[in-house]
DNA sequence: AAACACGTCAACCGCTTGCTG
DNA sequence: CCAGCAAGCGGTTGACGTGTT
């Protein structure tokens, strides 16, 4: 007998409305928490990662829906420029925003707008679906040997220094190899050339700052 | 009108981290 | 200190909608 046979059957896919009440029922009751036996005691089929997903996305109040503005865009390249693809630091400083629909929003939006005067010099061929961006790897140079808490599992144990779509972001005008970007002995990286320097607010300039600062210590 | 190609995004998966006993 | 579990994160997949031929 396989032992998938005696668990009980989760439901995948879409969420439906009906779920979708009864979950935000359910939570605006009990709080949130302890996402399975929200998925068991609230009578859904879903798994407790599946119900927090789907509260986290789009049930919790003050979600935002609907088009990027101009400036949440702008937030996003300069943030990802400084955080690599740290979705939830990214999303946390866009208000309302998710770290799913920010990855998203880069990867179907920007990251091809990006790229785009690459891809045009490539031919019709290229039309093709964008491949996905191999793991980017903040653009920030690191000591290895105090920075093996950060990885979250992405095996990046070497020292990146240079994200794969970074290459891509010529009309950024930036290039990491730039000495003068890099400070020679932290993790910390600094932007003397950065053209965006005078839109970034200093106050989401120090908080990226103390994001990575963070993570490094 | 039908078939196909492409774009978008919701949801899942694998992995790591952090907490608790 | 260690094991087990829940939560969080980022990458990837696949369904669906829309545009094009």
């Amino acid at each position: 007998m396989d032992i998938k046979e005696l668990k009980p059957r989760v439901k995948k896919g879409l969420w439906k409305p009906d779920e979708d009440m009864i979950l935000k029922n359910y939570i605006e009751a009990h709080g949130e928490g302890n996402w399975a036996s929200v998925s068991q005691k609230s009578g859904l089929m879903r798994g407790g990662r599946s119900c927090r997903l789907r509260w986290k996305n789009y049930l919790r109040p003050n979600i935002k829906r609907g088009r990027m503005s101009d400036d949440e865009k702008d937030l996003i390249i300069r943030l990802h420029k400084l955080l690599g693809n740290r979705w939830s630091l990214i999303a946390g400083r866009l208000p309302g925003r998710t770290d799913n629909e920010v990855k998203n929003y880069w990867n179907t939006h920007l990251n091809k707008k990006n790229s785009q005067h690459k891809t045009t010099t490539l031919g019709p061929k290229n039309k093709k679906k964008p491949q996905q961006l191999p793991t980017t790897q903040p653009i920030c140079s690191r000591n290895s040997e105090n920075d093996n808490q950060e990885s979250h599992g992405r095996k990046d144990e070497d020292i990146t220094i240079k994200s794969p779509q970074m290459e891509d972001t010529e009309s950024f005008n930036f290039d990491i190899e730039e000495p003068s970007l890099l400070l020679s002995h932290n993790s910390l990286f600094f932007y003397e050339d950065e053209p965006f320097m005078p839109i970034l607010d200093s106050f989401l300039f120090s908080e990226a700052f103390r994001s990575i600062g963070e993570e490094t210590t």
